[in-house]
RNA sequence: UGGGGUGUAGCCAAGUGGCUAAGGCACCGGGUUUUGAUCCCGGCAUUCGUAGGUUCGAGUCCUACCGCCCCAGCCA
């Protein structure tokens, strides 16, 4: 895979990536530094890949480097339990910070130094105003706001007002320091913004050495500055407050001027993003987790089986823009089909098991037939399959009553049995009450060991099969999209939960594979023919005893044929 | 109604005034196939939110209008 070509045309550069080139091209950096700056506060999800990719793929692509910067500055909400799992996401996804591991909190002291400076060139104050006066005092949005009463006060006040704050003298949220910029302001954040307020709270690092804490606006443009950043690359929501971004900076004269530049963020069909209804969907139990395989949650898809480098060519698919856009959950599934169409080892597993008895095969016979483990790379080699009298197959492979179109098992009609024998069906056994087939009795051709007629016939549909007395009994987990509506939070009226797809996961517990898998390792993916992509479930497997968990079907052409029909 | 953004196919997305408006997903045909998978070939915007204007020439420039998103946390 060729990473980018500049000139060549081969794949034209984001909105972003064209200012990252110009800028190199100009001389304004040798080389780009970006920054993923989460909040310990929640686990990373697909939306969080697409700007792990953007910031640590434009590091790699350009020779520069990408700084971990962990935002904490509210510690009524983070926790080092984030950290670790941000960690470990980044890292999965493929992405490395090497030395730079950095925390806003590291920077308490000389932000706190910086605030100081505001103060002393009259462009910050202390305020005493309570938070619901602030908001009556900020205005609408077209109204201006009116000035705080403490808004003159000498410097020499909010200098001893803020150290005082910073000291405790303060009960919280009865002072916060706020800039001096503009009641007036079109821009409704650059109306006195708070930058710090009296927080009396356990900081998962900083612990309980202070109780006042600046807010994002004033620590990330900081932030970004003390660590050289050269763009600051944002979600959408934050374009106001690049004004302010801007502000702090020029206003402090700081050496250096990071650049933020604003994209969309990630939208997709069929399932919620916000931290908030994902939080709702463990809290209440409709699903098992935040590793909940049906989250798109990074460690949910991890769960899954999906790959990193799935989910890196599907944020290389999206692409960068201003556009709030929503992509098609097919873009992600397809994205992992091609991954794993490529490197899966194909085996068969039957999910909804039906007896076959061929009656010509001699009963205690049992042969080892072989079986490509990639049709179309025989490097992945070949594996040997037992075969008996007594098999398993489809439930959905026999009709007793099938269409003309329909390729497979059927009274009279012949298949052949993948790397095995073509079979003809004889009869079938039923049950008299409910008239579920019970037992499919089949013929089989001894001149078509492998799967081939020697006349030259021609068999249309070929089928999987488990040995009966060979199976492998296991648990299959097959997992669907989670919400039944392309987007299930349009209306804000209607609790998006209504729309949870009720299938998003079907337990099949007696499903039958292929001996072999008995020795599967957690996280094993593997093809079963015809169905799907699967892995070994990490968390419910035992040893000799794997759960499978569905990662994607196959497409599958004849599922719209017979909705069609 | 103030400010900031954004509108190119069903969904994304290239296009930076000049040959017939890239590419992907989805969809529809056809071929290969011991997975109804994969793979391969072909189709899929007389037109770029709308209306005017500038120009020999406009998706690209100008004007007006319309739609949608974000902002009134001591969250990030």
């Amino acid at each position: 895979m060729k990473e980018l070509e500049t000139d060549s045309g081969a794949k034209p550069l984001d909105f972003i990536r064209q200012i990252i080139a110009q800028d190199q091209k100009d001389g304004k950096h040798p080389a780009p530094t970006t920054r993923f700056p989460p909040e310990p506060n929640g686990f990373l999800h697909i939306g969080h890949a697409k700007s792990i990719c953007l910031n640590f793929g434009i590091a790699r692509e350009y020779g520069g480097r990408c700084h971990l910067r962990f935002d904490d500055t509210n510690p009524s909400k983070e926790e080092t339990k984030y950290v670790d799992s941000i960690k470990a996401d980044v890292q999965w996804l493929g992405f490395n910070w090497q030395e730079h591991l950095y925390f806003a909190s590291d920077y308490f002291d000389r932000l706190y130094e910086f605030a100081e400076q505001l103060i002393r060139i009259n462009k910050a104050y202390v305020c005493d105003l309570s938070a619901d006066e602030i908001r009556r005092h900020r205005g609408t949005l077209t109204e201006a706001g009116t000035d705080s009463p403490n808004r003159d006060r000498s410097i020499e006040e909010n200098l001893a007002l803020f150290r005082r704050m910073r000291d405790g003298d303060f009960p919280d949220g009865s002072r916060v320091l706020r800039a001096k910029i503009d009641m007036a302001s079109p821009v409704i954040l650059m109306r006195d913004p708070v930058l710090y307020r009296i927080l009396r709270a356990d900081h998962h690092r900083t612990g309980n050495k202070w109780c006042i804490y600046p807010m994002y606006d004033f620590t990330h443009c900081l932030s970004d500055m003390l660590e050289n950043i050269t763009h600051s690359l944002c979600t959408l929501e934050f374009q106001d407050n690049r004004s302010l971004y801007d502000w702090v900076l020029e206003t402090l004269e700081t050496p250096c001027h990071p650049r933020q530049i604003e994209f969309a963020r990630l939208n997709m069909t069929y399932t919620v993003m916000s931290k908030r209804k994902l939080l709702q969907l463990v809290e209440e139990g409709f699903v098992e987790g935040w590793d909940d395989p049906r989250m798109l949650t990074i460690s949910g898809l991890r769960r899954r089986g999906y790959t990193p480098k799935s989910i890196r060519s599907f944020c290389e698919q999206i692409g960068i823009g201003k556009k709030e856009s929503w992509i098609d959950m097919s873009v992600l599934e397809n994205a992992v089909r091609e991954d794993l169409n490529e490197t899966a080892p194909r085996v068969m597993g039957v999910l909804d098991p039906l007896k076959v008895i061929i009656d010509n095969y001699p009963e205690g016979l049992v042969e080892e037939l072989v079986a490509q483990n990639h049709p179309q790379k025989p490097e992945l080699g070949i594996r040997s399959v037992p075969f008996s009298r007594e098999l398993y197959i489809e439930r959905d492979d026999f009709m007793a009553e099938p269409p003309r179109k329909f390729f497979r098992l059927g009274p009279g009609r012949e298949v052949r049995l993948r790397y095995g024998y073509l079979i003809t069906c004889v009869s079938f056994d039923q049950d008299e009450s409910s008239g579920m087939v019970t037992a499919v009795h089949c013929t089989y051709d001894p001149d078509t060991k492998g799967g081939n007629a020697p006349d030259g016939r021609k068999v249309k549909g070929t089928i999987h099969w488990v040995s009966a007395p060979h199976a492998l009994s296991c648990t299959v987990n097959l997992y669907d999209r989670l919400f039944t509506v392309e987007h299930p939070d349009a209306d804000k009226d209607v609790d998006f939960k209504v729309h949870i797809n009720r299938d998003s996961r079907i337990k099949k517990e007696n499903c039958m594979v292929e001996p072999s898998l008995a020795g599967a390792e957690p996280a094993t993916r593997l093809q079963f023919e015809r169905q799907g992509y699967f892995s070994v479930d990490s968390a419910q497997s035992l040893p000799g005893k794997p759960v499978f968990n569905r990662i994607v079907t196959l497409r599958d052409s004849w599922a719209k044929i017979e909705k069609g029909a």
